[in-house]
DNA sequence: GAGATCTCTGCAATCGGTTGTATTTTTATA
DNA sequence: TATAAAAATACAACCGATTGCAGAGATCTC
């Protein structure tokens, strides 16, 4: 910047307001030096300027892997987030960056946030990571968090509607005719259990005996895998399952087959997300779909008021259901 | 850092070297400070640091969205990828800002580098992206692409052996006795092009003539789906497809089963990448296995030695087939 | 015990912008 | 033309760390 005063003969200042649009400046000296600047290829350095405005323009999100899953990071939910956000994010010209924490111990909340790194952050889901928002302090007043509503909330959360999503799902399986449900998926996970007890809703006060029952299982399709061959061997009956995730469903489906199950005339089954490549499995995925690029703009446009100290409150987005033949035909 | 100067009743200067453990200072000095700065959860501010020091500690990644894939970026592959890179960067103590353009005129590469919010650049892929790279200038020196080996690029490839990939899958085809092959792919990607020769590269010279056919598509599932249901509908008869990524296989073998052929009996499907749910579906998904991880980890330590100004080659990670149902049996 | 050496700490410059205030130049008004 | 008001520019402090250098005090050597 210092090169480009001398070449146009003015003070520094004046270039840095020219470049910054000022309207103080000339409109003749502003077009020079906007000029020169482009001629010479010059770029603000941002360090600089972070330091002097006391900002990163840069946002943070942390993803977390969930304990026990040691492979490698694969549910293409992530990844949509991920894009929903940074696309969010750069409107606002803001930057983008992801932390994927490897040591449960690490604490990339406090170091992202206070070392000035990011100005905000984003969290995606809340298990494990209560008290570590907890910890942050005044910094807690520049993070939102991604997940299941939760009275005990402190902190400010968007997510979808997951007791809307799995009362979808239980009257759907209701309306096929489907009773003996299997759930899918870790109901210690906040976000799980709400679609866990919007399934269960749709039961209640009615007569009919529902048999739902709860298997355990994390976000890690290899599991879920393992887990449903040992339900096909177990002695309790199922025509449906509703797996907390489409990884998840389709690694149901996988062991399903390979037992000679057939889906869905055998076994429903539903997952959630509605990832990319959910219609293109064989049989098609009925799902849950998050609206997931709607919720990354939320996100952003939340953090970012949070962050000018605008008060914002938690925000619900739309969940629908998407039917395709992994249910239908049954 | 002045707070704890004051606290501690030394200059900052001793602060700051107690704080990064600089050898200058005596020892109970030191632990004085870190214990203060302990208790007071004081976190070096990182722009100030940054702008000193010249540097940013934090990398950057470019994910190309290819022209005509309009929706949501779902592709497991570039989650994995930016897993690994953000694992292999954390151990150098690098953040990954993650730059998803939106618009194909932006051009992250100078932003990113020329303002110094980004030490070095990793890029992944080279569609479209060649011209821009040519235009870093000096910058150019602090990137690294992932993709297949060019004889034409005058810039640092990492990459896995999309040559030594495509013809593993030849010679696995081979084996099982399928000579008439698609070829499901854009070969105007130079990776993809180098995995087509590999492919071809097995029948050369042997008397057998085999019939590979190119079918274009992106690297969107729902085009290789409608390709591949064209395929079907259309005069030419094939028993193995070879797609260009898992996703597409995945397509595929979804368009082929709709249309009541049987796989891998009818049709024998091979993709490329291995991501999480390859092993998941059903059928099984014989792939490419690419290292990810490991290319990851490459292209991290080839960046951080780039920015050292230490001399780099191209490097090509291994390759190996990972076999399951989809190709056997048939 | 004087001088040399070694440890440790403080001073002050520096990184490259931004911005409040003072100053100069230009334009408007009487 | 003199003066006031407005517009444009320059000056200088500041953001919060790092680091070369100077100097104070402790330790060593003969």
């Amino acid at each position: 910047m210092s090169g480009l005063a001398k070449l146009s003969g003015v003070d520094i200042s004046t270039v840095s307001r020219a470049l910054n649009g000022s309207p103080l400046v000339n409109g003749k000296t502003k077009d020079h030096i906007l000029k020169l600047a482009h001629e010479t290829g010059y770029a603000i350095n941002a360090r600089a300027r972070n330091l002097r405005k006391q900002s990163s323009q840069t946002l943070g999100i942390v993803i977390p892997v969930y304990p026990g899953s040691q492979q490698t990071l694969s549910d293409p939910f992530f990844l949509e987030m991920i894009a929903a956000v940074s696309q969010a994010a750069a409107k606002f010209d803001y930057d983008l960056i992801i932390n994927l924490p490897n040591s449960p111990s690490e604490i990339a909340e406090r170091r992202l946030l206070l070392s000035g790194k990011a100005d905000g952050l984003i969290v995606i889901g809340q298990a494990g990571r209560i008290e570590r928002l907890r910890s942050l302090g005044d910094a807690a007043d520049r993070v939102v968090v991604w997940g299941g509503m939760m009275d005990a909330a402190d902190y400010t959360l968007v997510g979808s509607d997951n007791l809307e999503g799995g009362r979808l799902v239980g009257e759907h399986l209701k309306n096929i005719g489907r009773h003996r449900v299997v759930f899918l998926g870790d109901i210690d996970l906040p976000e799980v259990e709400l679609r866990y007890n919007g399934l269960m809703s749709v039961w209640k006060g009615d007569g009919a005996d529902p048999s739902v029952m709860h298997v355990r299982s994390s976000f890690d399709g290899h599991e879920a895998y393992r887990q449903t061959l040992a339900l096909c061997e177990g002695a309790q009956s199922f025509d449906a399952i509703f797996a907390a995730s489409d990884v998840l469903a389709i690694a149901a489906i996988h062991a399903l087959q390979s037992k000679g199950l057939r889906v869905p005339e055998d076994v429903a089954v539903v997952g959630y997300d509605n990832i990319g490549q959910a219609a293109m499995f064989s049989p098609g995925l009925t799902t849950i779909d998050q609206n997931i690029k709607l919720g990354g703009e939320i996100l952003v446009n939340t953090l970012i008021d949070k962050i000018a100290g605008n008060p914002v409150r938690a925000t619900l987005t739309p969940t629908k259901l998407v039917i395709r033949s992994s249910t239908v035909g049954g």
